[in-house]
DNA sequence: TTGATATTTGCAGGTATATGCAAGTGTGAC
DNA sequence: GTCACACTTGCATATACCTGCAAATATCAA
């Protein structure tokens, strides 16, 4: 799967912010956008063990959407000792939602 | 495959806004994403046949992605005789990605 | 009516994704 | 060292998805 669309021909490439498919594919999913949702529930870093549990899923499906979402650039983690913590990357979500929103902008000009 | 989320336990559902998987997975689709801004880039409703070859797949599949994206309510489709002429749908972009503002913002109180 | 245009849909293929269970890795506690 | 803990990864299965081609539908033009 691409990593980033093919800009179409006519298309200024410069004249939207990236636009990441993987960035989106990664919120496609019901179980990771409920971890997220849990993430910024709790409000903190939280480990694989914390957040498995809220979603029905076994533990090992947890550590592999989140390690998708880290991937897609949206949640950090960071290991201390032998916990993982995963935590919302609020800067990398909201820059790659500009893509999208000058996209709106541009529409209303 | 499930159409909402389904909250996690202590979650508050009213705490987020609405945060729908379907959205964000048909924007996780490269061609997708590039008709998204090939239409943007085109600004005005366009039918199948104009946005086809900007991406490199038959029109049929075009036609197919238009589709989910009108399922999501990222693109409007209006019937015009035998033409069909498809557009962003700002409101309703705007309204989906409430929901992973609103966790943002969350986030840094 | 006949024919061309515009789009949608059925079908078949190949590929990708999500899942649970079990096994593996690494770390800390004793 | 030994054990439990936290997480990750391999494997197998089932499901979902994308694609092109061809056929079907619908509208307009002559």
């Amino acid at each position: 799967m691409a990593r980033t669309i093919s800009i179409p021909l006519g298309v200024d490439p410069a004249q939207f912010g990236e636009l990441n498919p993987d960035f989106f594919k990664a919120l496609g999913d019901p179980v990771r956008l409920a971890l997220v949702a849990y993430l910024a529930h709790l409000g903190k870093p939280s480990t694989v063990t914390e957040v498995s549990g809220c979603c029905g899923v076994d533990f090992s499906g947890v550590s592999r959407h989140l390690k998708i979402l880290r991937e897609a650039g949206i949640v950090t983690a960071e290991k201390r000792g032998r916990k993982t913590y995963y935590a919302l990357d609020a800067d990398k979500i909201t820059s790659s939602l500009h893509g999208l929103s000058d996209i709106l902008e541009a529409l209303s000009k």
